[in-house]
DNA sequence: TTCTCCCGCCATCTC
DNA sequence: GAGATGGCGGGAGAA
């Protein structure tokens, strides 16, 4: 299986640099998808970064995230366990019994009214808690753009905006069983670009690396091929008005993907109370460890939000069956 | 000007 | 000691 990708070039011989194309989310949607498909259970890191054709650095970057969710697990040096997407939930309710045990049950409940939507800023200022600078907020903001960038490409979250201040802010969606990657046809025409794309432009010094590919070109072999920068370009989208928004049919797309064995939305919406209780039972006999102390702590907060929407919907139904 | 986030340096860790 | 890992902040693109 090869995938490395050469670039478009303009007629004067210079290559475009998209930066949208480099995105960790971008990244991370191509990653799921290489080691989605099935067969594959270890993860070489040099593979994969050949494979995806970007630096090692940037393997890391998403590895650590999928590992914070559960997705792959550090076996040995250089090399991860694919576990798939039927461990998110097991991990969140991991990371959710953790938040619990710190002090972020106690932020989510007296913030009940707005305890799914968050600011960077204020996600950075939870985690460094008192006596910060300025410095370490803007470092700590960067991070968590990382993290959300790779979140968002598995549809955990959505950006959107604060209702009172407008700024920007993200929405935990949470792990309904169909997130998969966010692929192009997911999203809208773009007013603006989102989170994690961008627009093309010309760069030498930022052209070493490639990693466009066109997954749906061999979908069997998993062959990857050259995307048009152009066709990216509209990708873009915020505020959806609700979270399956269509994007233009002349995109290229990343995915979409669903992983296997998990249910569909239309399932889902009769299965939410047994859900939890079979998350609470897994949550009961297997508590996975995660190192990365800021992901720990972001994600007690995101999933305690996420129970707060199960438990509103599943309130919902039983209401609409009374009546 | 602010938001966004790619990029790679370099300190620390692991083998 | 060498290679692996990942924290960190510069700086550039876009709104």
């Amino acid at each position: 299986m090869s995938s490395f990708v050469s670039r478009e070039s303009d007629p004067n011989g210079r290559q475009f640099y998209c930066r949208k194309e480099k995105s960790l989310g971008v990244l991370c949607t191509n990653f799921l998808r290489l080691y989605d498909s099935g067969g594959v259970d270890s993860i070489g890191l040099d593979d994969a970064a050949a494979r995806l054709g970007v630096e090692r650095r940037r393997i890391y970057d998403v590895v650590n995230i999928l590992e914070s969710v559960g997705v792959v697990a550090r076996k040995q040096k250089n090399r991860y366990l694919w576990k798939g997407f039927e461990a998110i939930p097991r991990a969140l309710e991991g990371l959710k019994e953790e938040g619990f045990r710190k002090n972020f049950s106690a932020f989510a409940s007296c913030n009940s009214a707005k305890v799914d939507m968050i600011t960077l800023d204020n996600a950075a200022a939870l985690l460094l808690g008192d006596g910060h600078n300025s410095t370490a907020m803007r470092t700590k903001v960067r991070r968590l753009y990382d993290i959300a960038n790779v979140f968002s490409s598995m549809n955990l979250i959505e950006k959107t905006h604060h209702p009172d201040s407008r700024k920007p802010a993200f929405r935990w969606l949470g792990w309904r069983g169909n997130n998969g990657p966010v692929t192009s046809l997911d999203l809208k025409q773009p007013n603006k670009r989102i989170f994690g794309t961008d627009i093309s432009n010309y760069n030498m010094k930022r052209n070493k690396g490639d990693s466009s590919i066109d997954w749906n070109s061999n979908q069997k072999e998993n062959v990857p091929v050259i995307i048009r920068c152009k066709d990216l370009e509209n990708d873009c989208n915020e505020n959806k008005p609700d979270q399956h928004t269509k994007h233009s049919s002349k995109c290229v797309e990343f995915g979409p993907f669903t992983p296997v064995g998990v249910q569909t939305v239309s399932d889902s919406k009769n299965k939410i109370v047994s859900r939890i209780q079979d998350l609470e039972r897994l949550a009961f006999t297997y508590h996975p460890q995660y190192n990365n102390q800021v992901l720990s702590d972001l994600f007690g907060h995101y999933v305690e939000a996420w129970k707060s929407w199960y438990v509103e919907v599943a309130m919902k139904e039983k209401t609409q069956k009374r009546s």
